[in-house]
DNA sequence: TTGCGGATTAGACTCATTCTAACTGATTAG
DNA sequence: CTAATCAGTTAGAATGAGTCTAATCCGCAA
């Protein structure tokens, strides 16, 4: 079930866009519902077809340059695991991902500041890094929550 | 310039591929000694011309076939970085991977084992992971060897 | 020689994503 | 008030990496 966004997610998302020169439309309003209403990791597609239950003239492009918008001013991490279709996060604290090798779900890890460190010391100098992902692939025994 | 393969290396795409029921044949040849030749993660495309250099009637398709069995039997390892091309990598010690922002190059960042057990140890219980795969994005001044 | 099976091939196809050009609707300028 | 502007939205076309298919090739065994 898609609830509206609460008054504090309202405002994350408008202070979030407005800091890049952006506004809150209806259409926005609708994806980043969709996103924090089940934090699954979906697709575009999945994005979508859930936004359309609530906006039913929304066209896919629009989802695209949503989630493209999210993307560059914070508000979401886009995930990828080889080549399958890109999925979306509102998780913004640091953490790695595990993909299940049977469902395909995937997993919100949670990844403590002394490994981040120890994972930013194996770069050798000169080399200076923004994005680090992480990404396990294997199977979770049925009955782990599904994190975020 | 594309050497031929040392003897020690062509024992060692035998014996890979001989364990999974495979054969070696000119073609196979022609991709593995092209990854060998020049390691800097080459896209499948990459790959198809510089083999074609030295088996001009070579196909597209079969350059996707060897590198899939090269995968497979564990000859080569498969890069992603999100959606671009697949690249293919020859280095089998565990590594991580750096993709320079500004020239799109990848470099290979060695990983060593207490790091790795680092990494491992933040899976919570019941999460059981065959692959890690660990990128970082950023600029590396020049003047970085390539490394693998 | 014939037949078998794995490997190779060209080209058609798929499908996520990007691009394009037209449209909408709110805001600003005259 | 109009008109001009401009970001955002839209449908559908285009792109391009990768996959599939069906035909062919080739080495080996019967």
């Amino acid at each position: 079930m898609i609830q509206n966004l609460t008054e504090h997610d309202r405002e994350h998302l408008q202070e979030a866009l407005g800091k890049s020169g952006q506004k809150v439309t209806p259409q926005r309003e609708a994806v980043f519902t969709v996103l924090l209403a089940q934090r699954d990791h979906p697709t575009v597609d999945e994005v979508f077809h859930r936004a359309r239950e609530v906006m039913p003239g929304l066209s896919l492009a629009t989802v695209y340059n949503c989630l493209e918008t999210f993307v560059g001013c914070g508000l979401v991490r886009q995930v990828n695991h080889e080549r399958e279709s890109t999925r979306y996060c509102p998780n913004l604290a640091p953490h790695a991902h595990f993909r299940d090798k049977e469902t395909g779900q995937v997993h919100d890890i949670e990844l403590p500041p002394e490994v981040m460190k120890s994972l930013r010391s194996i770069l050798p100098p000169g080399f200076d890094s923004e994005v680090i992902e992480i990404s396990f692939h294997g199977r979770a025994q049925s009955g782990e929550q599904t994190s975020n």
